[in-house]
DNA sequence: GACGACTGTGTAACCGGTTTCGCGACGTTT
DNA sequence: AAACGTCGCGAAACCGGTTACACAGTCGTC
């Protein structure tokens, strides 16, 4: 079924059919009848990848994510599909698996076939994505970069605060379990090194792991023989394995033990205790840089723009004061 | 940079440098070494658009899921991903967010932009279902529906196996938390009640409740007031709730009150106790109905096939012998 | 040396839409 | 009644590739 089918069935030019579908009002109402009467009897929809090509712009955008089963990753394509359909956009989403050669081909892959593009929380060069960003418009989460349109939902402030939390609830030795090398690691042992000059602390820094919970359970043990009383990590799902292979040795949180986690994803309010975490707004962000890439999309000049959102320190049970003496 | 320019750049026709890119070998080594040089300073990379609309084929596969930021969602979007890579295709990802509408607007949107469609646990009747098949390869999953591709991960028996450990450990009253109406949910039901009948136990039903940890916080109260020993929840999420309610309540699992949870996600292992549940290979799930979709494509004529996948009772902590009375 | 098969390349139609441009009909203005 | 503006529509070019077909040149065969 195509579009000149329809033209002949309602005796018009195919031209007054593409009308019919993109500038309704610009063609008389009875000849609109007709037309779309003649394309409902074909059960004519217009093909969106003639119409693409035609008009040079796709009506997709695409996102890129270290990793798709990751909770913070859900979180932001949850938040960017939901936004990108609410404008008549469809989205692609592609996953790096946090590697640095995977990020960049898929990006490549996708960039041709979408009008804007997506990436949270990139390894890339600067360099890199400077040059993606000419060839496509590009916003960024978690990650600034020269000439490249950002949002960021990272302050090395908040992760100061847990330290600043920390201290108030007596404890004087505590660890950081550092996550993979990137933007959001760096500000974060920022912030933790920061606050622990100002309040005369060292944290001992243990790490890099995976983002994920084994890299939790493996690190647990390691915090207990480093003779700390609190554990700052890297996120959620880190601390959530920490939580757990304590509770198997038998080490109590908050009594024995205070953790504090990043991203403040669901698992945070999951598990047990509760975790007290730096909250990310990440849905936020999803939303805001999705809103900022359409925004662009709509002509409003190139300018990269740059947004800010702010974190904030939840504190729930897995924090207490500082015990005796360490576990 | 089109073709064209390629092609005046390195003196040939557009359609030699079409194929330099689509069968290299049925051009000459030394004209396609002149054509790929051009390519190369012009920086040219084929439009995917234009190659789509003449090949009539887009490379891209679509997937529609119930929630993105369910984390069974993500397994299997995350193992189709790959396997979409893998074979050259991108992957298009849309949410239902659990509304009827929703998934047909999606996956009528989708279908004609993607060679193939995956639709993970849908909603729709079967008579949509196998109208959409019209329009476009669809595989489904956690479904069957005539003439339609599928694959099941899912069986009756599994849950049955659930009833039967419980019964070993001397509970006699068990009540199901069902999850929202679909197959899943009626599968369960069905081998809860098979398995019920056959052991003279009579199961309380709840909810039916959003698949969702809240609903399983929400229902955990229920669960206690009905005198229950034992519950078997629609998925772990829901599970996880409860555990987390039962904590809170001082409820001990699983001294006073066995959980048993559905799916095996990742949830499964992070809390306290880990939660016995019926894992259901999701990943396996993906990574098969991508490839049927995947054959499909490559001509293997156009039959429907099926793939049965086999779940299992995993036993963990959440799981014990019944309590001498009710908690 | 003529014939046929095979290789490599170009011409041009095509995929299914959109959009510029121009034309005729009609209504308004003077 | 002539001049002008507006409106609705069609013809045709175009988006950027692919591919059927034709054709020229080369090689092997009898």
């Amino acid at each position: 079924m195509t579009i000149r089918d329809v033209a002949a069935r309602a005796g018009v030019s195919p031209a007054t059919v593409s009308r019919v579908f993109t500038q309704p009002d610009a063609v008389a109402p009875d000849t609109r009848r007709r037309v779309l009467d003649a394309a409902e009897e074909l059960r004519y929809t217009p093909n969106p990848v003639a119409r693409s090509l035609a008009r040079r712009r796709t009506g997709n955008l695409g996102i890129v994510v270290p990793d798709i089963a990751n909770s913070y990753s859900a979180m932001i394509i949850k938040a960017v599909q939901l936004e990108a359909r609410h404008a008549g956009y469809a989205l692609f989403v592609a996953a790096s698996e946090e590697l640095l050669d995977d990020e960049e081909r898929v990006a490549r892959a996708l960039a041709p076939q979408v009008d804007g593009l997506l990436l949270a929380s990139p390894l890339g060069t600067d360099a890199y994505l400077r040059e993606l960003a000419e060839l496509v418009p590009v916003v960024v989460t978690n990650r600034l970069v020269d000439g490249v349109s950002a949002v960021v939902a990272e302050s090395a402030e908040t992760t100061g605060h847990a330290v600043e939390h920390l201290h108030a609830l007596g404890h004087r030795d505590i660890a950081y379990l550092a996550g993979p090398d990137g933007y959001s690691n760096t500000r974060r042992l920022a912030g933790l090194r920061d606050a622990g000059d100002r309040l005369g602390l060292r944290p001992v820094v243990l790490g890099p792991f995976p983002a994920r919970f084994s890299s939790g359970v493996r690190a647990a043990d390691l915090v207990l023989a480093a003779g700390v009383t609190a554990v700052v990590a890297f996120n959620d799902d880190i601390a959530a394995g920490l939580l757990n292979r304590f509770a198997d040795r038998g080490v109590r949180v908050p009594d024995h033990v205070s953790v504090v986690g990043h991203d403040d994803t669901a698992l945070a309010e999951m598990v047990t205790p509760r975790l007290t975490t730096v909250h990310i707004p990440a849905g936020a962000a999803g939303v805001t840089a999705a809103q900022m890439l359409i925004t662009q999309l709509r002509g409003d000049n190139g300018a990269p723009r740059r947004s800010e959102l702010s974190s904030e320190l939840i504190v729930r049970g897995s924090t207490g004061p500082a015990p005796a003496r360490p576990a």
